[in-house]
DNA sequence: CGCGATTTGTGCACGTCTTCACAAGCGCCT
DNA sequence: AGGCGCTTGTGAAGACGTGCACAAATCGCG
């Protein structure tokens, strides 16, 4: 369209510059090509092409330009992209600019291992607070937080601005636990308990479920066992099945 | 199209029954409903209307019965579908009719997590191996299972028919892993570290990565921020805007 | 046995996402 | 200044996924 727009330059404060409205497919490889181009920005990169970015994030290379093109033109056609500009463009788009304050609830196994991992600092969050029921876990110190209890929730929300909710604790807990998260205002949730949620509108729940990535893999094993188990058996059907593809979401076979 | 085909009973074995290649989309909401089927079947509910299904997987009801239907047939016309054989049948196409060996590579923070987790053994999977590059960490036992070094992979594949490796180690181990992986003839991975990796083809890799979850979450929460905040001004555009709706791998608002 | 209530399975239309292919733009070199 | 090679940004086409709406099928009951 126009040419050299300022969406939402990071350094202007003051009026809210209407984020483009992205496809949401767009929005969840940003994250990735975030990554990739600190990974970049760390090589000592200071440009990077659509090919090469594309490979470093692994995705084909129009779907980049695509996609990067949603957020405005920040390329230089005959050069490629400026490596710190677009970290910066999307970090802005991510709403990263203010570093988010996370509260997980739930410090349990897992909730351990995410209390003490370093990558939410990196990547743009803090955590604000742990939370637990169990009154033996309660005082716990991890990482420099101590644990409250799961009542104290809105004494937390009181003081900091909570942005996201995480939720380690056991599937049973997990709808009253997205329940207070909602009532001190939480709008944002990250599941890490095998159940549904059910939360008002305007509240975005994501999920993350091994066990429903381990079936997934599962299933393409098992397929992939069938058809290999058919090496000269002249049965039903199955005639050509020139590729036999599977990768959707599923990375699969990136050359080198 | 036809009527009741048995495009592969459980109980059959002999010839492989020519799996129906369902959509990926369709593969990756199987497994909640499998879950979904799970609670009912404990519940004690003999059959399920695919409305009801639908909303305990919290999906459409329309697109449950078409995932199902590239399954086969096996509901009954105003009565639902039968819970048993439909777990059966969904278990059976998901491969979960073996339990399926997993090594778990990697046995810091996270790698502890995910060995002392149940939800393995809960929903077909068993953790074979525990495998580590550190020498102060092989040898320690966790949760009945010893801390292998990682160079005993090749034994272990040999040991066990190794069906999914996950990699839980930091990023820059994390190829070197898939290539050990792979060598010993693993074609299906679970990654969590933040990284991209690259295998031959027919290997599926899938990853978690909890930051670009986050970072999602992130983006909605910004987007939302910047539309409550104009609230009569009459600035560009921004017209009706009625719903403001966001899902899409996102569960949003399922009342109740 | 026939009828109405119920629920599945699916044709169809629509929207979203992906990918190709290429014109337009940019920098560099002569 | 002009031309050349490289890379972006995007139109168009196709693949894929979704959801409505309804015909077909089944059950229970009178
Ligand atoms: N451990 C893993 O590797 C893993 C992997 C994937 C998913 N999960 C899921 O994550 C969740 C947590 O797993 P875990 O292994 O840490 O379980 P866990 O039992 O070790 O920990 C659960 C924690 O939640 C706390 N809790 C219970 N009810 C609560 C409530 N109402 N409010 C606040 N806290 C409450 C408990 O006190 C406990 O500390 C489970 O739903 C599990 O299925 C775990
Ligand atoms: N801790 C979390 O909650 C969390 C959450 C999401 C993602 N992750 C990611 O998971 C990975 C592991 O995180 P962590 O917190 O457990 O880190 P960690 O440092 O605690 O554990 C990593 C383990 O991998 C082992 N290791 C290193 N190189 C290896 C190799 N070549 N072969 C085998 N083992 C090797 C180390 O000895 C260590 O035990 C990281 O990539 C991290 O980004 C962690």
């Amino acid at each position: 369209m126009s040419q050299h727009r300022h969406p939402g330059a990071p350094g202007r404060a003051g009026a809210v510059p209407a984020l483009p409205d992205l496809p949401e497919a767009t929005v969840a490889r940003l994250p990735e090509y975030l990554r990739a181009l600190h990974n970049l920005a760390d090589a000592g990169h200071e440009t990077v092409s659509s090919e090469g970015l594309s490979a470093a994030a692994g995705v084909n290379s129009a779907k980049l330009r695509k996609d990067l093109s949603h957020l405005g033109s920040y390329g230089t056609r005959g050069v490629g992209y400026d490596v710190a500009l677009l970290i910066e463009q999307i970090e802005y788009v991510l709403g990263l600019t203010q570093r988010r304050a996370v509260a997980l609830v739930g410090v349990g196994n897992l909730g351990h291992a995410l209390a003490g991992y370093d990558g939410f600092a990196s990547r743009g969050f803090r955590i604000a607070a742990l939370l637990d029921a169990d009154p033996s876990r309660v005082g716990e110190e991890i990482n420099g937080l101590v644990v409250r209890h799961v009542d104290d929730l809105p004494t937390v929300a009181a003081e900091e601005s909570l942005a996201i909710g995480v939720i380690a604790t056991p599937a049973g807990a997990a709808q009253q636990v997205a329940d207070q998260l909602v009532a001190v205002g939480v709008t944002s949730i990250l599941n890490f308990a095998p159940c549904v949620l059910s939360v008002p509108e305007g509240v975005d729940v994501r999920k993350v479920d091994l066990a429903i990535e381990l079936q997934i893999l599962s299933f393409h094993e098992h397929r992939k066992a069938s058809l290999t188990a058919l090496p000269a058996t002249g049965g039903t059907a199955l005639t050509a099945l020139p590729g036999g593809f599977a990768a959707t979401d599923t990375q699969e076979a990136i050359g080198t």
